[in-house]
DNA sequence: CCGATGACTTGAA
DNA sequence: CTTCAAGCCATCG
């Protein structure tokens, strides 16, 4: 591969998904925002998809849309191994959508800041 | 180069 | 309150 270029965008990406505390989550929005744009929400779930092929390990359980809702969840096997995830974390799921979701949305633009 | 797709978001009807 | 539409950026055919 190209060494260090093409990943950049993955890379910033990434890096804020690992530095998500456990028992934690954030919005895809969040993270664009925080690389500055906001409206790239579409490509750090993007990413997330292709996290799979990142050197490292990605938390992309920790990362949801801005309701709290698991729309990737297909993504890891279509079953609730993303809800199992979460729930082994201590993030309360139900129905495929986070129940204190404000409570544990982790903002990169203010931990990180 | 153009068109279509996507783990999103926001606003309006 | 629910549903639809447009905007957004990047990758793929």
């Amino acid at each position: 591969m190209d060494a260090g270029s093409n990943n950049d965008f993955f890379e910033r990406v990434y890096l804020i998904a690992e530095q998500i505390p456990q028992g934690r989550v954030t919005s895809y929005g969040a993270i664009a925002k925080y690389l500055g744009s906001a409206r790239g929400a579409r490509m750090v779930g993007w990413a997330m998809s292709q996290c799979s092929s990142w050197k490292r390990f990605v938390p992309a359980h920790r990362v949801v849309n801005r309701k709290g809702v698991l729309t990737g969840k297909r993504h890891f096997g279509g079953g609730e191994i993303m809800r199992e995830l979460l729930l082994s974390e201590g993030v309360k799921v139900e129905d495929d959508q986070i129940i204190n979701f404000d409570q544990v949305f982790w903002d990169p633009a203010v931990e990180l800041d």
